[in-house]
DNA sequence: TTGTTTTGTCTAT
DNA sequence: ATAGACAAAACAA
């Protein structure tokens, strides 16, 4: 369980392997090893640009080439919902569908991806992913 | 600016 | 099979 100023974060882990992050929500979890926590934290703090850790992601074949999109996404820098679509060979729609479904918030960095001129959704709430991305343009 | 149409995928019926 | 939901985008007016 990790603290921030939005609410807590709680990750579930089976088997040594991250299958779930919570954003906001505190959820009954098991032992969670150390070392992922402080890449979260570190994360956070701003001091750290990549999570690197074993996860299971669950998901149709569909969403899981999205989320292997997103996570090609560098740090600080955001994409818009047509263009991994257009990547893909889909729809924006479809896109901002499977994300809604990201079982992995950080890990897989759906909050940088955008609507063309807006923010887009989240699913933790828009504050989760204002919040994300000021972390990662440097700011307080 | 607003509303309307088009769009791919998923879930439930 | 089909209907409805959706974290979007393009278009008409």
């Amino acid at each position: 369980m990790i603290f921030t100023p939005l609410g807590p974060i709680s990750v579930l882990v089976e088997d040594g392997k991250v299958v779930r992050i919570e954003l906001g929500r505190n959820v009954r979890t098991g032992d969670v090893p150390q070392g992922i926590l402080r890449q979260i934290e570190e994360y956070l703090a701003g001091l750290r640009k990549e999570l690197d850790f074993e996860a299971q992601i669950v998901g149709t074949c569909f969403q899981k080439r999205v989320w292997e999109e997103v996570r090609k996404i560098p740090y600080g820098e955001v994409r818009t919902y047509g263009e991994i679509a257009k990547k893909l060979g889909t729809s924006p729609r479809a896109v901002g569908r499977a994300l809604a479904e990201n079982p992995l918030p950080l890990y897989i960095p759906c909050h940088r991806v955008v609507a063309k001129n807006k923010l887009g959704g989240f699913s933790a709430g828009l504050e989760w992913k204002e919040y994300l991305l000021r972390i990662e343009r440097g700011g307080a």
